[in-house]
Parts: structure tokens; C-alpha cells; sequence
DNA sequence: CCAGGTATTGTAAGCGCTTACATGATTTGC
DNA sequence: GCAAATCATGTAAGCGCTTACAATACCTGG
């Protein structure tokens, strides 16, 4: 059907290996016959074909990207930086994204196929000493985005740094009461930025109330929902001493938690001071406090990374951790001048 | 290195024919050896080689989505409603984007090549009658997605109508002189929004005036930016008589208009009122009025129809066009109550 | 002028799988 | 009870490429 190296060898007048060569810019090949084999491929318009050379070659240039709930603008953000280096690469990107936390087992297998990619890039998910175990086994390496095992390469944030960043800056905002929406505590960065929080309030001298933290139950986005950030603020309004400063694991529940407040007719941040964490996009036009995570540039190293240990298996195991950016925006300082103010001056 | 069909044929005691059988659910194979072979490949953990599998059938299990400036939350739905779709198939996804329009060439080549994937779906890419020859020619069938070519399958959105329902909404609200905020008029959307525009303009028995549609002429994104929609509306408020109604390509840069009128202390939609076109999900926090356009459906549909066409090359082309939602909210009606209201109450 | 390089090219054996065809072993129909 | 059909399995030839090894041609220097 396509055109193969045997027509080539045919019409130039060579054999397929020295076709071959030419297109594998071996060094021992004539200038003369090279330039023969160009034009002829040329002529014809030939393509090398992709899974054939995998067979041959024993390997793939395709990575790939396990995401769960992709509907996290996080990730867009993520994608975007990768795609940003592997344009530049002889790489191609698969990408298995599972709608709901359950499902990203299935993908991760999914994409440790053999002959498939030559690496995967792991986002977001916990890895049980178990699943460890079966991931150290397979010929992939894999690249933890997002969260941490001491077997795997990383890439991931301070969580525990941006919690008690986040917190110290309601402190600092005058908040006496502080609350925590957490998420499913299954999230290991939803731990830490918890651990973060409350080291930050036992230093601040403050005692740590266990009503003020609202624990996500979610199993299909761990929590990471407007839905649930919604629910856990009215939860928290209705304590019989509301906090009057809310940290969220999240921006999208953040957000669930300024639509509650709205409902409940409270200001910010005079009534309740509210931060986030990630800084998606969104934040920025509803003025949401938050911790910036350098999606793209976490992104862009992943690759990187992953494609240094696909050349060499044997080097050792690196981690990188960022470190996550405070953006006080209006939903905790009075100083910020508030976006699209007049969308939102009612109309009389 | 890993476990072939050799090495199960040799511990099953059968050939590597049968074993192939086995695992292709040929029908000619007796339940007792299925049953052995099935057994043995489970003790050693047998893989198929997707490469090999690939080479030896003909064809792969990839699909490649082309996207341009993936920054576009447009195409994080569209994505999204890809995936559901394939997690229950057979098939994978490549994803090729680049950050920039002109991009698209070269990532749609990298997609096309043999041996890659079973067909592609090209994203919002006008096609010159000399890249359509191209396209023919290649083996893998092509699915246009948000464009549109007579020669290909394709799903897209009756932008036209959308054109004429965004600007017949700004007509009923009162506006008397409605301007439009255009994106680069390569873009095929853009212009079908602007005739779509222009009509109804037309049918309200007004007439159509050059100064008030400013038109990009960016080429990195096609106009489809914040900056552009900023700069756009900022030229018509400079007019001698500025509009009072905007119709914006897409609420990307409705957004940039939205921050042009705070800043000129102007309030919508008493002074100037605006929509745009996608429904991002900004939007609804914004209370941007806007023509939903059913991202994930289309993203679904696509990819099955592109499926379908990869089992049935040769059935007739088939283009289907969806109907987008006029989405009426704060920015051009006065009885939505906006979103955030608190937030953006200035502080005192 | 010839042994011993070095440069260029060819031959052929894979890579791991699918599948047309061939071969016995069983079953079936009459 | 036997030819014909059916079933289960094996043999081997690819799919399109890479690459170790072999072969040939052309240089060196002594």
C-alpha cells in the first residue's frame, strides 16, 4: 500500500539497508548514493513506517500522560508546558485521562502496554507499595507529576509550604477564626497543604479545632469539586462560631465556597477571607486569593526529565519540588482593586 | 526481553498460531487449550506488543487529535467528551497541539504519518484546496471538528446562526448601535459569525457599518485572545459614536472587552452590553453572556463518527452541525443576578 | 607489489505478531 | 462403514524496518 524501503532500494538502485541508512543519517554511506536515495524517497514521497520501526528498534517515541479528572483546568495548564517541549522532540504524546479517580488504574494499564510509549507520566495519583511494586516491574520508567514516591522520579510542589503560606497570610489578614475545606484526605497533597495549615496555626499560637476542618468524603474527584467546596463552607457556616477565614485544598472549591457565602449574603473578605490553591485561570477573573502552582513550567520539566531517564535507565532518582507563589487577590485583601466590578453592580 | 507468543506456545505446548488465536478470540480453537494457553499467559504475565500487533494487522489502535493553542478551554471540553468516549473502545489517543496557528502544519504532518494512527481529527484548521489534495491522499481518514470541507466527515457548529442569534438578542435588549468584536478573518467560525451577524443587523433594518466591526489581524492565536478583545473594544470606544451592544467572536476575547469597559468606568449592559460565543466556563462566573456551543457532545460525536469512518472507509461523507444555546446573562439582561457579587462589592 | 587497513554496500536474520494454507483427527450423513 | 464435511492445530510467509556480519573495492605504507 504506502511506499516501503524495498521500492526505494528498487528505484535507486541499492539495497534496503543502505536505504536505511540514509534515513538513520549513518556515517558510512557515499555522498553520491545518499543523495540518490533522498531524491528518489522525495520522488515517491516516502514515509518510514512508524510501527515498524518500533518492532525494529525495540522502542517507541511515544510518551504517555495518565490524568485523572481532566477536567481540572490544572492539567490544561500541565498539557500546555509539554506539549511546549515534546513539540521540539522526536516525541508524540498519548494521553489517557479517566473522568473519575476509580478509573485511572485502567488507564495507567492502559498505557504500560508494552510497545506502546517509552514513558509514562503519572499525574496526581497516590501509589500504594503495592502498585509501586508492579510499575518498578514493567520496562517503562514512569515520572510522578504531582506526587511523591521514593522509587519514581517527581516533579511536584510544597504543599505543606503553600498550606502554611496560606494560612499565615490570613493570619496576617486579621482572621481570628480559621477554617480548612479539605478534600478527600485519599489526596496526598490535600494532606500536606492540611499539615501546612495547621503548623501555621500552632504557630500563630491558635488552637486547632477539629469542627473547622471539613473533610471531603468524594471518591470521584477526591473532593475536588465545586460542588463539595459549596457544601463544606455551608457546612462550616453553621457552626456555632463560624470561622471568618476559609483555606480551600482547591480553587474550584474555593469558588463552591464564595458562591455559598454569596448565598449566605456574607462579604469578602470582611465577613470570611478566602484562599485557594493552584491559581487556574478563573481565580484570577473572580479575584480568588490563592497559592500559584507553576503548572506549565511543572509540565515542561516533566517531559524533560522523563525523556533524560528514558535515554539513561540507570541514573539516579531525582525529585523537584517547586515552590508555590502567594496571589492575594480580593477574596482576602481590601487593597486589591476587584475584577469586572461592573458585571456585577446589580442592575436597577 | 519481555514475554512473546513463543515463549507461551512453548509452556502451553501448542504453536504460536494458536496462541495468536487465543487472544484474537478465534473461533477454530478448543476450549481446553484456550483454557491452557489463557492460563500459562497469565503466569507470566504476557503483553501483547502493540508495535508488533500494529505492523502485522495493518493498522493501529491510535487516533491523533490536532489542536491548535490548546490555551483555548474550548478544547479542554472537547477533549473531555473525546476521552469518555474512548476509554470504553479499543482505540488511544495522540494528542498534537501547537501553541501557535501556524503550528498546525507541522503537527498535522507528524499525525499523518504511516503507521502512526487510524485517522485524525483535525481541530478548527481551514483547509486550502491544496491541503484537502493532501489530506485525500493520505491513508488515514480525516475528521474535521469546528470546520468544515466538503470532501470530509466533519462536526461543527452552525456558526451563522450563532451570529445572528448573539446579535438579535443584543437588538432585543434595546441596543441601538452594535458593534463586533472580530477574530483574524481566516478563522471560518469568525466570518460565518460575522455574516450570521450582518444578516441580523439587516433583518432589524439596520444598516451595517465598517467602523463597528474592528477586525484582528493577529496570527498567533487568530485574534482569539484577552489582549485582542481589549485592544478591539478600546478602538470602538473611541469612536465618535461608540456602540452600545457588542458581539464578540468568542468570550476569550470578550473577556478583554469586558476589562476595556471597567476601565473606561463604563457599566454593563447599561452603557455597553456584551456576549460572546463558546461558553468557556469563565463565563458563567463572570455572568457573560455568551452562545453555548455543546463542546463535549461535539468531541463525542467526533470521535465515534471518525471511528465508524475508520471501519467503513468508503461510506458517504457526513457533516453534522449542532445548534448553539444563546446564554442570556448578566452582561446584557438585567434580571440575571451576577455571579460574585460580594467579591467585587469594592471594599471600604 | 602486496599485507593490512578503511570506506561503502549487500545479505540475511531478526523484532513479535497475524493469517493463508496445509494437515490430521473427528464427526456427520446415508 | 466410508466419503465428505468439520474442527483443531501446525507450518511458514509475511508486515516494514534495523543491524550484525560479510563482501567487495579502494587505499595505505614498506
Amino acid at each position: 500500500m504506502g511506499v516501503t524501503i524495498y521500492d526505494i532500494a528498487a528505484r535507486a538502485n541499492v539495497s534496503i539497508a543502505t536505504v536505511s541508512r540514509v534515513f538513520n543519517n549513518h556515517p558510512r554511506v557515499s555522498d553520491d548514493t545518499r543523495a540518490r536515495v533522498l531524491a528518489v524517497a522525495d520522488e515517491v514521497g516516502y514515509q518510514p513506517h512508524l510501527s515498524a520501526q518500533s518492532l525494529a528498534r525495540r522502542k517507541t517515541n511515544l510518551i504517555s500522560a495518565v490524568i485523572p479528572m481532566m477536567t481540572n483546568y490544572f492539567y490544561l495548564e500541565v498539557l500546555r508546558g509539554m506539549q511546549d517541549f515534546l513539540i521540539d522532540s522526536e516525541y508524540d504524546l498519548l494521553v489517557y485521562s479517566a473522568p473519575k479517580m476509580a478509573g485511572i488504574d485502567g488507564q495507567l494499564e492502559r498505557a504500560l502496554q508494552r510497545g506502546r510509549g517509552a514513558g509514562v507520566l503519572l499525574f496526581s495519583t497516590p501509589l500504594s507499595d503495592e502498585k509501586a511494586r508492579r510499575l518498578r516491574q514493567n520496562s517503562q520508567p514512569v515520572m510522578l507529576v504531582d506526587s511523591f514516591h521514593q522509587d519514581f522520579d517527581s516533579v511536584s510542589i510544597d504543599n505543606r509550604r503553600g498550606g502554611h503560606m496560606a494560612t499565615q497570610h490570613l493570619v496576617a489578614q486579621g482572621c481570628r477564626r480559621i477554617g480548612m475545606i479539605m478534600a478527600n484526605p485519599k489526596s496526598v497533597p490535600a494532606q500536606e497543604r492540611r499539615a501546612g495549615y495547621e503548623a501555621a496555626l500552632c504557630e500563630a499560637g491558635r488552637p486547632s479545632e477539629e469542627a473547622l476542618v471539613v473533610v471531603s468524603q468524594d471518591e470521584r474527584h477526591h473532593g475536588f469539586s465545586e460542588a463539595e467546596g459549596e457544601e463544606a463552607m455551608r457546612q462550616l457556616l453553621r457552626l456555632p462560631e463560624p470561622p471568618d477565614g476559609v483555606f480551600a485544598t482547591s480553587d474550584i472549591q474555593a469558588l463552591g465556597a464564595m458562591r455559598a457565602l454569596q448565598d449566605a449574603g456574607l462579604r469578602m473578605p470582611e465577613d470570611v477571607a478566602v484562599i485557594g490553591f493552584d491559581d487556574i485561570r478563573i481565580s484570577q477573573y473572580v479575584s480568588l486569593s490563592t497559592l500559584q502552582q507553576p503548572m506549565y513550567e511543572m509540565g515542561k520539566l516533566a517531559v524533560e526529565k522523563l525523556l533524560e531517564r528514558v535515554q539513561n535507565p540507570d541514573s539516579p532518582t531525582t525529585h523537584t519540588v517547586f515552590s508555590p507563589r502567594l496571589v492575594a487577590r480580593a477574596t482576602t485583601t481590601c487593597t486589591d482593586s476587584p475584577a469586572f466590578a461592573l458585571v456585577n453592580t446589580p442592575a436597577s
